[in-house]
DNA sequence: CCAAAAGTGTTGAGATTACACCCATGA
DNA sequence: TCATGGGTGTAATCTCAACACTTTTGG
């Protein structure tokens, strides 16, 4: 394999997660302490991106982060914008990271974003952290559009796309996918209305299986089946919420 | 100005127009003809790319290559992917190609896709053709592949985004918005219940003029507001068709 | 006065919303 | 037995699709 970098080149990760508080971004603590360990010259967050491997895909790029900070392999991933401005590194503080740093400070960036539950991710390296999306703190560089631009994206393709199912364990309520819905696009839904509009998807299967536990009444389960999805989809669309 | 390039990276655009036979995309005529003029090597079609400029931003690198083949400047354009598979090139005959212009294999390519009114363009260069999308000519690189993404995320992006209009001339008919819609969209519209869904969108704004012309009967004329546009798009989306 | 495109309303079917109570279980 | 989330049906409204004729002008 051939490990030569693009070097001015990055594929930028934002991942999403969704546990029972609701939508949240995975961010990794920049922190630079130049003369004194007490006085931080910088202390913020900021997304993980890495330099795209000369040999390899940007997808498969992307997945060598992904796996890299969440452990998880294969998940659907959407590639939602390329940044290419020569400015987008410019404020005081940002500068000093990357002169402090040694790389340079023009640098292109694919953003992906990934979707998964957040009870598969164990978080194996210190200074990542989950944040609900409704209270990011201050992050670095460009990052804060970057992940607005990759909600503003999911929360469109959500209406036409299957990655709601992404955010769910293989099997899962209805309600889990309703507050999914309501989790990622901040409504509320009716759920009886709900119910009857996910029982006519063809490709949300019923399993002959309860899940058992928190709740008080045992829970029907589903699956999603993408064979299924794949044949109708052009017929008929995902609820509309 | 830095004239630099970034030699690994370029902006790919593909422009879109309508006129009365439906959609159409620009061309440009790739040639190669090694020992006989007589025997062209290679004889095929390329959307028209170029490397970035390090000083540029991505957005003002494709609107220089868009402003060079079209003469049109400022126009909207969507950013819809970025290709960067390391072996994106590699049929013989692009691989020809690209020895014989001393260039780099690989490259990645931001594509942007811009969308006007084909009687706008004078095409000052040669080797330069409008094509029907509907019957594109054999195309070199992955730019068949390029061109249908691009198509694909028009056909979307449409039907919630007002790049419809951008198709148009600034005073359009009803009639005209329609034949557009249906030609991208490649479905046949009702015209009665098409104009009154029209009629209900505050930012179709009606003119007390009336074109005369090819028609027998004058028809009333339209313009796009985009401020009324911005102000309702959050309470009232764009046609449905 | 005729050819050609512009323009106009109504009805039925299907989809969407609003809304309140019983059910099954674990503690 | 009670607290908790799971699950269910109907009626009113709105939206969408289907459909055919009249109008205005230029030639």
């Amino acid at each position: 394999m051939d490990f030569r970098k693009r070097d001015n080149v990055t594929v930028d990760c934002v991942v999403f997660a969704l546990d029972t508080n609701g939508l949240h971004v995975l961010l990794r603590n920049r922190t630079l302490n130049m003369y004194d360990d007490d006085f931080l010259e910088i202390n913020d967050w900021v997304i993980t991106g890495y330099y795209v491997f000369k040999s390899k895909t940007l997808e498969e790029s992307a997945d060598l982060i992904f796996k890299e900070i969440t452990g998880v392999a294969h998940t659907d991933k959407i590639q939602f914008r390329t940044y290419g401005n020569p400015s987008r590194i410019e404020s005081e503080k940002d500068l000093l990271w990357v002169r402090s740093r040694g790389v340079q400070a023009q640098t292109m960036a694919i953003g992906y974003y990934y979707a998964l539950p957040l009870d598969v991710v164990n978080l194996k390296h210190d200074g990542f952290k989950w944040f609900k999306y409704q209270a990011l703190p201050e992050l670095g560089f460009d990052h804060q559009k970057i992940i607005v631009d990759a909600y503003e994206d999911l929360k469109k393709k959500i209406m036409t796309e299957p990655i709601i199912f992404n955010f769910l364990p293989v099997k899962f309520t209805l309600n889990d996918l309703q507050f999914a819905y309501e989790s990622i696009l901040d409504v509320k839904i009716d759920n009886r209305n709900f119910r009857k509009k996910s029982l006519g998807k063809p490709y949300i299967v019923p399993l002959n299986e309860k899940r058992k536990g928190v709740s008080k009444k045992p829970s029907k389960l589903y699956v999603f089946s993408k064979d299924v999805y794949d044949t109708v989809k052009e017929k008929d669309y995902i609820i509309s919420v």
